[in-house]
DNA sequence: GTGAAGATTAACT
DNA sequence: GTTAATCTTCACA
């Protein structure tokens, strides 16, 4: 079942971990690609020292953050990789939900090329790697995460006992002085 | 127009 | 554990 909008209008602590163990379905012209979310980050707008909306403000780039939840907000980083974020809360408050990982479910032979390996748990295990087998490129930064192209739904085969949560601090934030501490990474590993 | 820095990854020692 | 690759984005002139 897909997730409707209200889901992502809530404050970005609260649907960060509810996002685990939902299906992220990009549906592209090569062919429709599913996988679990398994790692997730909150970002907290203007009081997050790690966001981008903090050090740089109301920019082009980050103008979809402003926007009420459900949208995509994607970004190149290091001119090599592509992040997907998915924008939370009400319309004028800038919170985004990082999605760094991924267990594949469908479409893995065009992940596999896309990504040009074989080993599957290698495919979605880091945040431009995802990207790169999901066929997420900043094209698609501003798409609506309730239409058809790009969306979540619930997983009906999930087994929520058959992993457990944890919540530890960001990773790859090393300049964003205090805010690097703060514990708003969650993630699901199997038991 | 110019310059600095980065929400990462893969390949090293 | 350390480091190079590589280019978009933003700040300032």
């Amino acid at each position: 079942m897909k997730i409707q909008r209200s889901f992502f209008l809530r404050d970005t602590l609260t649907v960060a971990p509810e996002l685990l163990g939902l299906t992220l379905v990009h549906n592209s012209p090569d062919g429709i690609t599913k996988g679990t979310i398994m790692e997730v980050e909150a970002y907290k707008g203007l009081e997050d020292a790690a966001a981008h909306v903090s050090r740089a403000g109301r920019t082009q780039r980050t103008a979809i953050q402003f926007e009420e939840g459900g949208y995509a907000y994607v970004y190149m980083i290091y001119g090599l990789y592509y992040c997907l974020n998915i924008v939370v809360n009400k319309k004028e408050i800038p919170e985004t939900v990082l999605i760094r990982s991924l267990e594949p479910l469908e479409g893995i032979p065009l992940m596999r090329k896309r990504r040009k390996t074989n080993q599957i748990q290698k495919l979605c295990d880091g945040p431009g790697k995802m990207c790169q087998a999901m066929g997420i490129t900043k094209a698609l930064s501003g798409t609506d995460i309730c239409g058809e192209i790009l969306y979540l739904e619930t997983n009906p085969y999930f087994q929520a006992s058959s992993y457990h949560r944890e919540q530890t601090p960001r990773i790859g934030i090393a300049y964003a002085g205090e805010a690097q501490k703060y514990p708003w990474r969650f993630l699901l590993k199997s038991s």
